[in-house]
DNA sequence: AAACGCTTCAACCGCTGGATA
DNA sequence: CTATCCAGCGGTTGAAGCGTT
């Protein structure tokens, strides 16, 4: 028996939001702010599941997020960050910290994925996701993490290479968002 | 003008890991 | 230790918009 669905209930609005949802939701969380998404629906009065809530902030409604029209400069950093750490989408966003982790997503399904196949012509049998494509080659978790963090720090050199940024000052400009 | 196919992206679904009782 | 709950993540979907015929 697994756990049941967040979603199930009956009553619970699906598809896109209003302007009157968004502004309940935004006011709710201006004044509580985000977490417990699971309260959200009972105080704001929304007929939306805390799943939608959070998913409407974050990828919508949060703050500081800037949509659209990615600069040569993001576009760099994703595909740099997406060949290192494969389609970890948060993490990635966590070097971007003004894009979602679904607007990286789409912009690399869209765009960047076509882009890249261009460029590269039929390059055949390379992996895509770090930790799956060292499981083939019986690699444990914990080697694969050390490994992963090495492979973080050279992204990190390599990065200011690719975007031609001073090595030994700006480094810890490259820190994940907190 | 309208029918069709393609692209984009907001939102949903199902799963996982961490927290807690 | 186990069961359950929740937040967060990544894959996927489908409606809307756009371009082409």
């Amino acid at each position: 028996m697994g756990r049941p669905p967040c979603c199930d209930k009956t009553g619970v609005k699906k598809g896109p939001w209003t302007p009157e949802e968004d502004i309940f939701l935004v006011s709710y969380i201006q004044e509580n702010g985000p977490g417990n998404w699971r309260a959200v629906p009972t105080n704001t009065g929304l007929l939306r599941c805390s799943k939608s809530c959070r998913l409407r902030w974050t990828n919508y409604l949060r703050p500081g997020i800037k949509r659209g029209n990615f600069t040569d400069h993001e576009e760099k950093m994703i595909i740099h960050l997406q060949a290192l750490l494969g389609n970890r989408w948060a993490a990635i966003a966590s070097y971007l910290p003004q894009r979602t982790d679904n607007d990286i997503k789409n912009y690399w399904n869209t765009h960047l994925k076509k882009k890249l196949k261009k460029l590269h012509g039929h390059e055949h049998g390379h992996s895509q996701d770090g930790f799956s494509a060292s499981q083939s080659s019986s690699v444990s978790k914990g080697q694969w993490e050390r490994r992963l963090q090495t492979d973080i720090h050279m992204a990190k050199k390599a990065l200011c290479d690719a975007l031609s940024i001073d090595k030994s000052t700006n480094l810890n400009d490259l820190k994940p968002y907190p």
